[in-house]
DNA sequence: TACAATTTTCACAAATTACTGAAAATTCAG
DNA sequence: CTGAATTTTCAGTAATTTGTGAAAATTGTA
């Protein structure tokens, strides 16, 4: 598969910024291509469209199928595994976000709370315990946020996000509203 | 400087950690030792404590501060640099999201942009055209929120972010709200 | 201004991560 | 069941990133 010099361009980029995202540049790249055209891909096709060894695509795939990016499909009379990506853009952002708070900070968050179970030991301990009891409560606040937005539409994550500046305006009302 | 068993698991994990936050392993490191001492330390102090050279200290020092994430002090009658991290967690926070915004979406929306400027060549041009401008909205509003929160005070943002689950309601009132 | 203390730079070395081709494993049509 | 098509694994290599010591640059005080 050849892809135009449009597409092109635009993987090059998304594999330039690949690693600044958690992934690495041959999986931008990947993702770029799968996103940008609309039919279905098969590990062939991308290995050629990117000009990477067809190993290194099966590896990728393994990758973005971890990270749940990308939805399997067959062709009728096909046996080649086809792949592509969720048609809403929204449900994109909402994975790419749960994921990447799975890897950046449910680690984490353990390791303060084990950090928290412990007795300190001098006063540098308690004042380290201070700052981990900060983090961790923040990023609980975090993890809640996520889950909740987990589960809402696309509509509705769309609607949050176009408040912009409205959040402190709600901001500053919002007592009087929940509490009726 | 030495520092306790349990600040070195604490390090020891945000390292490992580091480069899943677009910093590596280094840089997780020297900032998890900067925040978890309440002293502010020099570059010899972080040298010694992570047993890392003191010219990688040095680049490392550059990078946080390339990220805003650390104050530079001077103590009297000592010409050495100190180093410390803000002493409000929300403020480290704030900053890591917008830095790591202007690292991961800014150039992204640059070129998504020029990729929307130029005449589709064909309809499969046409089809990555509409995904392009999908993605583009859809940060374009995330770099609006990060503009926000920016400017909102930590009690502010702690607010918002104590919502949790409380968003939803808010989200189907907000009409009410806002249009008075 | 001179110079010692301190920080930064940079070429090279070390460590880590990513990519490949070949071989192994799996899948499925007949 | 068989075997061709397809996918996955993996050991070795290539590419990239990170870390070091020595030297250069900068800083601030006497």
């Amino acid at each position: 598969m050849k892809i135009t010099p449009m597409t092109q361009s635009l993987v090059l980029h998304f594999g330039e910024m690949g690693s600044r995202w958690g992934l690495n540049r041959t999986l931008g790249q990947m993702y770029a291509v799968i996103v940008l055209t609309e039919a279905p891909l098969n590990a062939d096709q991308i290995s050629e469209a990117l000009q990477i060894s067809r190993s290194n695509v099966s590896m990728g795939l393994k990758e973005l199928k971890s990270w749940n990016l990308i939805k399997l499909q067959h062709i009728p009379g096909d046996r080649k595994e086809y792949f592509s990506a969720p048609s809403d853009i929204w449900e994109i952002a909402r994975t790419l976000v749960v994921e990447r708070r799975k890897r950046e900070l449910d680690p984490t968050l353990s390791t303060l709370r084990d950090a928290l179970m412990e007795q300190p030991s001098n006063e540098s301990d308690e004042y380290a315990q201070v700052r981990v009891q900060q983090m961790h409560d923040l990023m609980e606040m975090v993890t809640l946020w996520t889950n909740e937005m987990q589960g809402m539409s696309s509509e509705k994550l769309s609607a949050l996000l176009k408040l912009g500046e409205g959040i402190s305006k709600i901001l500053d009302v919002k007592d009087k509203l929940l509490l009726r």
